[in-house]
RNA sequence: GGCCCAGUGGCUCAGUUGGUUAGAGCGCCGCCCUGUCACGGCGGAGGUCGAGAGUUCGAGUCUCUUCUGGGUCGCCA
């Protein structure tokens, strides 16, 4: 039997009550928690977002009739509690925020039941996930994720609130546009009045950020929704969210500064974690030699170092092989791993597979001063004494190389890094170490489709300095381009634009559009340039991102309320799903038949 | 698309070299209990071992297929 709340009024949160109310008469409204009957004393604990509170219904000082109610609540009834506050007669809780008082109750009603839940709504659940997310509604009660859901509100308040006092505009920007082939793939809506016809849902904002700095709105933010119809991961949904940005008449350096200070204040706000000013700036260049990765993790060292010279003269196939072929051998100090079972390396050396190595090299250097390695037969002990000191190795550690093109021994070993501190718990979730990642490549060569495509997106300026190279050798030319990074995530990216037709098409031509093509899909754009268009630039950040390295989550399903699962399907709302074949008509789309 | 991991009462798990009637904790239901807060005590219900096929006298256990979920490579301008 549910009752109204006719005639109440809440007038605390559970959490919100303390010591400093006692005497005072509340009305509180939340989840049943647990119910503990003593017989003749029934504690009670009621939940909202805010905490949990407990009621005492004791013979006596209740009616016997509302004893009898409170014994027959069950978890997750939804009631309401006028009483009052008094501080404990028995223990105090420390484990409970609330555990000083409780309410001592003159009403109770039962606002709504429950069936039992399917699992328990509780911190730290330990349920599978899958189970979870078709209960979303329920694991959303539970305390943790509600919390991340309030830090993520908080964020984008603050981030409101400071651009605001930025000068920036909040500007909303279509989720209906036009598709375009570059870059990811679209999710595609088709239109009903336009059979045949399909918009494109947004990526990002790009380009109506940059019409926005056109007319004149200077300084542009927006949280918005973006949409990527490629395979999933821990940190890739396909529907997320940005903290986009654009500002006009400006550079690198004040993109970075107003970044910077955002930054600084969503970690003291929310955190309470001072980030020091100015965060460190590396090139890409430099990231990649010492690093392997484009975003990479400072929490911890174990930095590549480029052994190529000291290797150049050993008889090692592989090592020679590499060499000669244009590459290099670089490799990674894992410290004090040199006791490392052989079992353990072999499965470095499959690890180093996946991510292209054709094999991984290694060489423990022993307590006693002698090696145990793959390759050290093919060495003089006067060129491994030197490989070894080249890489620090001390007695005890464990030297592991790759030996190929940069870009896969990059790869391997910058994943590889990563991969042993995992092992050695190097990671430390408490420690938040920023990066801005600068002078990105402009371009990169695509094997699969024989031309040069954008690293970050069309529209990036160059470094005035390489534009000399753009037509000789387009690899060279380094972008305005900055990635921030925290703790090995990209965080964000952004761009100072190209603001020059004449640049822009040629950023076409090396690109391999057309003109009619570069003109048939981002013609607006380069028409708004001709009537005048301020120099501009901007940056995006991932909010889910952002709010998972916060909460300390390792996915950003854990601070998003309604995730998808690794195929893009919802589990609670089983979407996507069919549709009925008048809505296809109505559409002008036909299926094709499944083979 | 590739590789790896997981799936056993509502939840989390155990289950030996294949061998009686598949167990535990929590939860749930009933009774008892006046200071609990991981409450306690007594009793009880609840399982086609993800699904299908195969091997076998016999399969939770072995083989194959498949489904579901997770991680990752490719992919993600």
């Amino acid at each position: 039997m549910t009752e109204s709340m006719k005639g109440l009024h809440r007038t605390h949160r559970c959490g919100e009550l303390s010591a400093a109310n006692i005497g005072e008469t509340v009305t509180v409204m939340g989840w049943v928690q647990k119910n503990r009957n003593k017989g003749g004393l029934v504690f009670v604990d009621v939940r909202d977002r805010s905490g949990i509170l407990q009621v005492v219904f004791e013979e006596g000082k209740a009616e016997p009739a509302l004893i009898e109610k409170a014994a027959g609540l069950r978890s997750e009834y939804v009631v309401a509690v006028v009483g009052k506050v008094e501080g404990r007669s028995g223990a105090v809780n420390a484990n409970l925020a609330t555990g000083e008082i409780e309410v001592i109750p003159t009403q109770l009603r039962v606002l709504s039941e429950s069936l039992t839940p399917p699992f328990p709504i509780e911190e730290s659940s330990k349920t599978r996930e899958e189970l979870r997310l078709k209960y979303r509604y329920l694991d959303l009660r539970r305390p943790d994720l509600q919390r991340n859901l309030m830090m993520r509100s908080h964020v984008a308040t603050l981030t409101r609130q400071f651009l605001a006092e930025e000068g920036f505009l909040e500007i909303e920007t279509p989720m209906l546009g036009k598709s375009t082939p570059e870059g990811a793939r679209d999710y595609l809506v088709p239109s009903r009045i336009h059979p045949g016809s399909f918009y494109g849902l947004p990526q990002s904002p790009q380009l109506f950020k940059q019409l926005l700095m056109c007319s004149g709105y200077d300084r542009y933010f927006q949280i918005a929704k973006c949409f990527r119809d490629e395979d999933l991961r821990a940190d890739r949904q396909p529907e997320f969210t940005q903290i986009d940005m654009e500002l006009s008449f400006v550079d690198v350096d004040d993109v970075i500064d107003v970044n910077e200070r955002l930054l600084e204040k969503l970690f003291r706000e929310v955190l309470g974690v001072e980030v020091p000013l100015p965060i460190p700036r590396m090139t890409w260049q430099e990231a990649m030699d010492r690093f392997g990765s484009d975003k990479p993790d400072l929490r911890f060292g174990m930095e590549l170092v480029n052994v190529t010279d000291v290797v150049r003269e050993c008889s090692f196939a592989v090592f020679q092989g590499a060499i000669e072929s244009g590459g290099t051998v670089r490799g990674i100090n894992a410290k004090g791993q040199g006791a490392l079972p052989r079992k353990k390396i072999d499965k470095l050396v499959s690890f180093a597979k996946d991510y292209g190595a054709k094999g991984l090299a290694y060489l423990a250097v022993q307590e006693d001063g002698g090696v145990k390695s793959s390759f050290a037969k093919f060495m003089t002990e006067e060129q491994i004494k030197e490989l070894i000191a080249a890489m620090s190795g001390e007695p005890g550690d464990l030297l592991l190389f790759a030996a190929d093109q940069n870009k896969v021994v990059w790869d391997v070993l910058g994943a590889l890094r990563l991969e042993l501190a995992r092992q050695m718990e190097l990671l430390d979730k408490e420690e938040y170490r920023f990066l801005w990642i600068t002078e990105f490549p402009l371009l990169e060569w695509s094997e699969e489709q024989n031309r040069y495509t954008a690293m970050h997106h069309p529209f990036t300026m160059l470094m005035e300095e390489d534009l000399q190279y753009l037509d000789s050798d387009p690899g060279r030319v380094r972008a305005k381009a900055y990635d921030i990074v925290l703790n090995g995530v990209e965080l964000g990216g952004g761009s100072v634009r190209i603001f020059q037709n004449d640049i822009q098409e040629k950023m076409f031509e090396v690109l391999g559009f057309t003109k009619e093509q570069a003109h048939e899909q981002f013609g607006f754009l380069l028409d708004a340039f001709q009537y005048g268009v301020p120099p501009h630039a901007g940056l995006a950040y991932g909010l889910d991102r952002l709010v998972m390295l916060m909460a300390k989550e390792d996915s950003i399903r854990d601070v998003i309320a309604f995730p998808k699962v690794k195929d893009a399907s919802c589990l609670m709302t089983n979407a996507p799903g069919k549709v009925d074949k008048k809505q296809l008509q109505e559409l002008g789309l036909e299926l094709q038949e499944k083979n």
